[in-house]
DNA sequence: CCAGTAATGTGAATATTATCACAGCGACGA
DNA sequence: TCGTCGCTGTGATAATATTCACATTACTGG
């Protein structure tokens, strides 16, 4: 890896700006556009210029003076700190119909993640073949993990024995998990989980709806 | 509706944290336990039993001081706090892959949610059902969405004229909405958007693997 | 009846995150 | 060549979020 510890400390938000700023970089790489500035690039990822470029300089400056940011090294640096500039293979637990659906969304490969195996415990499932993917059997992870250089995972399978199934996972390996079972799980040592709730967020924006004048816009 | 205002202000991380407790509120009441500690509770919901109870505090107060937090009544407060002691009707945009594994998935009518309407660009869709839900042409929606009182949406379609449709959306009555689609979109004044991009949450979770140990857990 | 115990709710302190404001630089035109 | 302009990077400041620590309260047991 060619890319050195970040400096000094990157903190998770800007991580999470990152995605959004290094997604309006590729359209505007696509449009031609090659350097563009702090004011201009804020406008459109709706947030101040300055913390554009405090995002910006936390892990390396790149800015140009006068020309502002160069579009391109920006999204090679941003995709070198995602460590996503070599493809990602990950492992996918569970094919139901979410586990399915994730394995026909474009979205993954074009941002450097491969869905290269599938694990259910559903015996009817395993030995099929999703999406160019086969289905092993949940019990075999520690035999299959390893062939594939898993580090993440993806759960979008049932709630029975969730912690047991994140515990396995890491002893195989699997160091982050993104977990879409609304269950409450805890990350081993040295593990990541990141949890998304799609009734959470719902519950949220709810809120928003009911009492979000309360919050300036 | 009986709950008045938040009396001060519930700040966004706290009502993000409500829905966890809720959650495990609920596997509690499940088994039957009545009352419950803010140090266990914390220690359930990963977080410090100081932050739970200033964010219980922070919309009423209802623990009792020698018994702990009341489990039912706390679920009860809580929904109030979503809008979801009644259910709400929502509009799912997108009968693609992901918008069908939402029509199937269980946890929004768990949580109060329903998806009431499905709207797709594709004439092929229109007018077929899934999972109970008519399919309708986005053309049609300024005619349909009042029908079904809707005042969130789930975007899960193509990027094309994303942010003509959020604005058609908010002016069609729609007050909120989940977005899936990877593109950014701004929310139009007095409307909510919160954006769920897969590959953005796999992106920090590489960063976290690669870096994470410089951010203590 | 009263002292001891353990819980909540909350002011105060701390840590974290975002914004302000400007020094300093490079490009450009006169 | 030099002055002007507008940009980046960043010290200083402000705003926000979390944790600490304790006053206060309800129960319990002798």
């Amino acid at each position: 890896m060619t890319l050195k510890k970040p400096r000094k400390k990157v903190s998770l938000q800007t991580v999470e700006r990152m995605s959004i700023y290094r997604k309006i970089l590729e359209e505007l790489h696509r449009n031609g556009v090659a350097n563009v500035y702090s004011h201009h690039l804020a406008k459109m990822a709706d947030v101040s210029p300055a913390q554009l470029r405090r995002d910006m300089a936390s892990f390396g400056s790149f800015g140009n003076i006068s020309k502002g940011y160069p579009v391109y090294q920006m999204i090679l640096t941003i995709s070198r700190l995602f460590g996503t500039d070599t493809l990602q293979n990950i492992a996918l637990i569970g094919a139901g119909n979410l586990g399915r659906s994730l394995l026909f969304y474009r979205g993954f490969e074009e941002r450097g993640f491969h869905i290269a195996v599938v694990l259910d415990i559903d015996t009817e499932k395993v030995g099929k073949v999703f999406a160019g993917r086969r289905c092993y059997h949940i019990q075999d992870m520690e035999k299959v993990l390893p062939d594939f250089e898993i580090a993440m995972g993806i759960l979008a399978c049932g709630q029975q024995n969730l912690q047991n199934l994140v515990d396995r996972l890491g002893k195989a390996g699997v160091r982050s998990i993104l977990n879409f079972v609304p269950k409450v799980v805890h990350a081993p040592e040295g593990m990541h989980v990141e949890h998304i709730d799609f009734s959470a967020i719902m519950e949220k924006l709810s809120f928003l709806t009911r009492f979000g004048a309360s919050v300036e816009s």
